[in-house]
DNA sequence: AATCTGACTGTTG
DNA sequence: CCAACAGCCAGAT
């Protein structure tokens, strides 16, 4: 276990159940911007349990990968309450984890930063 | 130290 | 929407 994929583990742990972040996201939030491929891996060759993988999704809602078993990470967001058709995933900046965004109205401005998960 | 890999991303055609 | 590219990065060889 490297630092990197501790502190990526770590923001993965957090994402709440119905919630979903793209890999850039989370690269983001581990303090590495640009390190999403690396995210990708880590996700790939990670075997710590009770972490919610599955909600690491690609750019755009996209569904992104799943160690080659797709359709159980569609399962899983779909037994979240996310809706997921075909390969995206439903209203994608509103179940997106901008944490503390109190409720995923779309109301709100985009791109707000004041209220982003600590890093 | 050099190379290779890919659960990625953004741009271009 | 799709494919091709280029950029990127931690980790494994």
């Amino acid at each position: 276990m490297t630092p990197f994929a501790a502190r990526v583990l770590a923001v993965v742990r957090r994402i709440p159940p119905g919630r979903v972040a793209a890999y850039g996201d989370v690269a983001r939030l581990a303090g590495r911007p640009k390190a999403c491929r690396a995210v990708g891996n880590i996700m790939r060759d990670a075997q710590e349990p009770g972490v919610p993988y599955h909600r690491v999704i690609a750019a755009g809602g996209r569904l992104g990968g799943y160690g080659g078993n797709v359709g159980l990470k569609r399962a899983l967001l779909r037994a979240e309450g996310i809706t997921v058709t075909g390969t995206r995933v439903r209203d994608f900046a509103r179940v997106r984890w901008e944490a503390a965004r109190p409720q995923a109205t779309g109301l709100r401005r985009r791109h707000d930063r004041s209220l982003k998960p600590e890093v």
